[in-house]
DNA sequence: GGCCCTATGTAGACCAGTCGTTATAGTCCG
DNA sequence: CGGACTATAACGACTGGTCTACATAGGGCC
């Protein structure tokens, strides 16, 4: 084979991309193996715990993505209104190119499966955890204290992931942009 | 039969905790036949259309319980900041009461179901039109003009339904109760 | 009152198909 | 030779959906 791992960047990736789309629950092993090209033996080589498994590596995958994409903006952009525009951006671009099929890609899979798997919505928390990280130095960077700043942090989140479902209901990036206006008040 | 339409009722009201809890695609017929006491003839005599009129039903009732909640605090309260302080506090209590399994009724099927089911989305935008129209209207009767109060209003929705994904991850009420700070600055 | 007729609703067996998972045989390469 | 990886068949459980048989209720009619 050409590289080692192929088939499981392959596997993983398909997967963040169905999760996010369609949910968890409603992406069978088939569609995935199909999509990614890969064998039925090597999903459960690569992840012998199966689907679950495969859930987490993928909401990693996708919080890293998520986690450079912020600090990408956050390097580019000093002032939070700016940095805060940027990132709406980024978003309502992935939105609508995507015709409104994929909003954030581990909101759905957390949801479904946070009744039943401890790993998963570790990983979520992680990844969140990791998001908002990256928010609130902007915000600390900017002058504001570090509590506040990490409150303030926490609830852009919580807007973008509640936007992303708007947005996706009511067809209309506005919701997404409108996250945006957070940066300007006390709070 | 006691009354005509009892097995109906029971089966929207199951279906609407299942989905909530555990999503659209996890929550069998058969689980919610069970958990709901109406044997299955039933189902596709209310529901000839299966599975999604039931979703679709689901999102529908989902919608009038929590505008009703919304419209309660609005007779309650004056100001926007303890309206949406009583909005915060109710639906952390929500989340803590089931231990943070039960978030949004709707947001997790309509994830689920968005690229697939034009009839539970659309059921789903009527639902957030009419909780952004009730607490738009609060910050209207507290003086702000007409569209700073639609643009506040989806603003808290979007805040809310990311909070509720966002505190079921971390297993933490702080970010629903976060989501009144909205009440007090421009935008 | 007693009777049939029909619509409404109940009840569950049954279907073909898919689910995630396992087992086992085989291939390839160091 | 041996370990990493692939390939395929099969597993039992469950999926949403269909079908037929049956109970019950109300309305006209004798």
């Amino acid at each position: 084979m050409p590289d080692a791992a192929r088939h499981k960047e392959n596997l993983v990736r398909t997967a963040m991309r169905l999760f996010r789309r369609q949910g968890y629950a409603s992406s069978g092993l088939a569609q995935i193996l199909a999509e990614s090209g890969a064998p039925k033996g090597s999903l459960y080589h690569y992840f012998p715990e199966g689907k679950e498994a495969l859930g987490e590596a993928a909401v990693v995958l996708a919080g890293d993505k998520i986690r450079e994409m912020l600090e990408g903006h956050a390097e580019r952009h000093r002032s939070p209104a700016s940095f805060l525009r940027a990132y709406a951006r980024t978003m309502a671009g992935w939105m609508e190119e995507s015709g409104f099929e994929s909003g954030c890609p581990i909101a759905t899979t957390l949801l479904e499966t946070a009744p039943g798997s401890a790993r998963i919505r570790e990983a979520g928390e992680r990844a969140i955890d990791g998001w908002a990280g990256v928010i609130g130095g902007v915000f600390e960077r900017a002058g504001l204290p570090r509590a506040r700043s990490r409150r303030r942090a926490r609830l852009v989140v919580s807007a973008m992931e509640g936007a992303l479902i708007v947005a996706r209901v009511q067809q209309s990036t506005r919701p997404i942009q409108d996250v945006a206006l957070l940066a300007e008040e006390p709070a």
